[in-house]
RNA sequence: GGCGGCGUGGCCGAGUGGUUUAGGCAAGGGCCUGCAAAGCCCUGUACCCGGGUUCGAUUCCCGGCGCCGCCUCCA
């Protein structure tokens, strides 16, 4: 049974399913009005991992993620740039979806667009204003969370404590400085949806309680996203529920922030490296590998060395997959005793770093096994470490890369040569491969090589 | 001001009241190798500071110091 961090409560609490054997969940996805950063990846990576590891153990997930399509930053820089919000959005979730499949992560089952949902946030918004708790300025309609029970759950504060150090400005229309737009009047040049409040477009926090019940029901089951939507856009999606005596989500997951030196990566700060960047230097399976090693709710460093450390140690469960495919092992069960270690430690709240060390431990135990020559023992470690590796994600890399007509014959040459025993002509051809970026090894087999 | 988190060996990053230990990377030594590479073996004696609790604390409590986050858009 996975226990999971819950926001609502701050404990660790085991999940408990609206429906036995299914998983609901929902977690926030991007507003596509630039290129993803590493915190992005971060977080798609993290719920892509328990996506997956639900469904290795058994659960039939549905997973669904939205995609903000219509929202001031997109408006922005539309008109900054001349077109329509709908290219800008069109462009942004292209760039998102193809930095996320070269991240090996799955795309959810459903992807729901603001702005197909117009419609019924209007709706839900007229529930609002009939329920009493929500009210028109000359700007839009705002909910008054004061008429919400509990809010501040998701901030673990009170509605006062979070009025004391409110750092916003009170707009003398709003009853309360952390009321939020539910509507916003189109000023010009904005795309605007008709309303019975005039025209305008719906605020951020109204998309994703209308499409999270709509899709998934209510008492979904997990909820979640980065550490900064818990308050204000989650608290704010759970107050509109509330308010409308739904039942919302049943857990709360975030995760921690991807940090350079300790701070907080962040568009606003400026300290961001796009996810393209990133994913044109570093293997994407690095980079799961990299968020595995640290617990998802802790801040985790990612620079050029910490990318670097997790290439290599990506090698070094590549060099075994290989190694066995050479040694031509054959298929076996994984070791029942290691999974059930390994589900321990991820049903601990994912405590996918405690995996990742009985990954490695695995490795090694293969890697003696084969240089004693013992393959049972081998086959099983290996089936071992390939359960564990494709329980959260992390695909083993056995193909040969194809080699061109001169890289071939500087293997040849380096064979005949090594066989005639003329270790100058054998280093020179290995040189002249190392300079065009191979790792040279030689094997029984003879001259190996693979891309550095 | 309110609320929360963190401070671990060269780096990243787990964890625990006490036998032997995360794990990865890097480094040094060794085995293997024509030399390498890959792999294997060995090595580091870490836990911010000061008190307290305890037979015993890196781990619990209190107090400092330092860092970070949320309370505004943000994964």
């Amino acid at each position: 049974m996975l226990r999971l961090h819950d926001t609502a409560t701050g404990t660790v609490r085991p999940l408990e399913v609206r429906e036995p054997g299914v998983v609901s969940m929902y977690v926030c996805g991007p507003t596509v009005y630039d290129v993803p950063h590493l915190g992005h990846g971060r977080f798609v990576l993290v719920f892509d991992v328990l996506r997956r590891y639900l469904t290795w153990s058994g659960y039939r997930v549905h997973h669904v993620s939205n995609i903000t399509d219509v929202d001031d930053k997109i408006i922005d820089r539309a008109n900054r740039e001349g077109r329509t919000e709908a290219e800008v959005a069109a462009e942004y979730e292209a760039v998102w979806y193809e930095a996320i499949d070269a991240l090996g992560v799955r795309r959810p089952d459903a992807d729901p667009h603001a702005t197909a949902y117009v419609e019924r946030m209007v709706e839900l918004i007229g529930e609002l204003m009939d329920a009493g708790v929500a009210y028109r300025t000359s700007d839009g309609v705002y909910l008054d969370v004061g008429r919400v029970e509990s809010y501040g759950l998701l901030a673990r504060q009170t509605l006062e404590s979070l009025q004391a150090g409110a750092r916003v400005d009170v707009d003398d229309q709003k009853r309360s400085g952390h009321d939020f737009a539910l509507w916003k009047a189109a000023k010009a040049g904005e795309p605007t949806w008709p309303s019975p409040w005039g025209g305008g477009r719906p605020g951020w926090h109204t998309e994703c309680v209308v499409m999270s019940l709509d899709l998934l029901g209510e008492g979904f089951d997990v909820h979640g996203g980065g550490q900064d939507l818990a308050f204000p856009h989650h608290e704010n999606e759970r107050a509109q529920a509330v308010a409308l005596g739904r039942t919302f989500a049943r857990h709360w997951v975030h995760n921690g922030w991807v940090v350079v030196g300790g701070e907080k990566m962040s568009k606003s700060l400026g300290n961001f490296t796009s996810l393209t960047d990133l994913l044109e230097r570093v293997d994407g399976r690095a980079y799961r590998l990299l968020v595995l090693r640290s617990h998802y709710r802790s801040p985790l460093e990612v620079t050029p060395a910490t990318t670097a450390d997790a290439t290599a140690a990506l090698e070094r469960l590549d060099n075994l997959a290989r190694r066995a495919g050479e040694e031509a092992l054959v298929d076996v069960e994984p070791d029942p005793a290691a999974l059930v270690s390994f589900r321990a430690a991820m049903d601990d709240d994912l405590d996918t770093p405690a995996a990742m060390a009985m990954l490695f431990d695995l490795v090694r135990a293969a890697n003696s096994a084969l240089d004693a020559g013992d393959h049972a023992a081998a086959a099983r470690s290996v089936a071992t470490v390939r359960e564990m590796a494709s329980a959260v994600g992390l695909a083993l890399r056995t193909d040969a890369a194809a080699l061109d007509h001169d890289v071939a014959a500087m293997v040849a040459a380096r064979d005949q040569a090594r066989a005639a025993k003329d270790w100058p002509a054998a280093d020179a051809a290995r040189e002249a491969l190392v300079a065009r970026g191979w790792v040279v090894e030689d094997t029984p087999a003879g001259t190996r090589i693979r891309r550095r």
